[in-house]
DNA sequence: TTGCTATTTCAATACAAATTGAAATACATA
DNA sequence: TATGTATTTCAATTTGTATTGAAATAGCAA
């Protein structure tokens, strides 16, 4: 394999390609960081995030201001739950959603 | 629509729905954010921008290292150019990837 | 009990993203 | 010019995710 002269060099000083393997961060946390983004890479989900920021709400007012029919709200909900993201408590008939602490972290962090 | 008492009450004072809905972030950007999310929900293009945090390699280096096809690399490196993640600079046959200050971001940031 | 609302679950379909392998491009060098 | 390497592009296929609508569950209230 020919690289780049400069590259080969900057290699060399670093130790070497499997000193930059040894630098990477754990597979299983890149999979677990690639599964939140997942979770995140949708504009539904991520005003649902948005909305639990401002007041914890139960399902049906996020079905109404979301304009979601009730299976496709709570599919994307489950999405979130199941990542941590959000958590429900129920209380007579309703489901209050409300952030993690997890879920606080990514909508706090606006990057 | 019936509620639950108390979240009636909160609602109430923080001014109603419609209070809650201005509060939120604008379509578009909660749209692009998405979309940057999406693009870091893959283990292998996390794996890239790690790399690439620890130094800037052309394809051949980071195909080497992460054990992709030519094409499969070349598809999840379009994926994180398209969403200005990372940026590719051309010299002689090779083309040597940098995160972009966007990218940086996102690395350093290890929620 | 009956009916009503909130919510979930399920199966079917529709849609989007990822993988594959072959071919194309582009540059370097013998 | 001919060959080899780095990289991308493309079309076909596979895989995964989202949407839909109907049905199920569960609690409340008449």
């Amino acid at each position: 394999m020919k690289i780049p002269e400069q590259l080969y060099k900057d290699i060399e000083v670093i130790g070497g390609i499997d000193k930059i393997i040894e630098k990477l961060p754990d597979e299983n946390r890149m999979i677990r960081q690639s599964q939140i983004y997942d979770a995140l890479s949708s504009p539904l989900r991520l005003k649902i995030l948005n909305l639990l920021s401002i007041q914890p709400l139960c399902a049906c007012v996020i079905q109404k201001i979301t304009k979601t029919s009730p299976s496709k709200l709570s599919y994307h909900l489950s999405v979130l739950t199941e990542n941590n993201l959000i958590e429900g408590s129920k209380e007579a008939t309703w489901i209050t959603y409300s952030l993690t602490e997890l879920g606080k972290q990514y909508v706090l962090t606006k990057l």
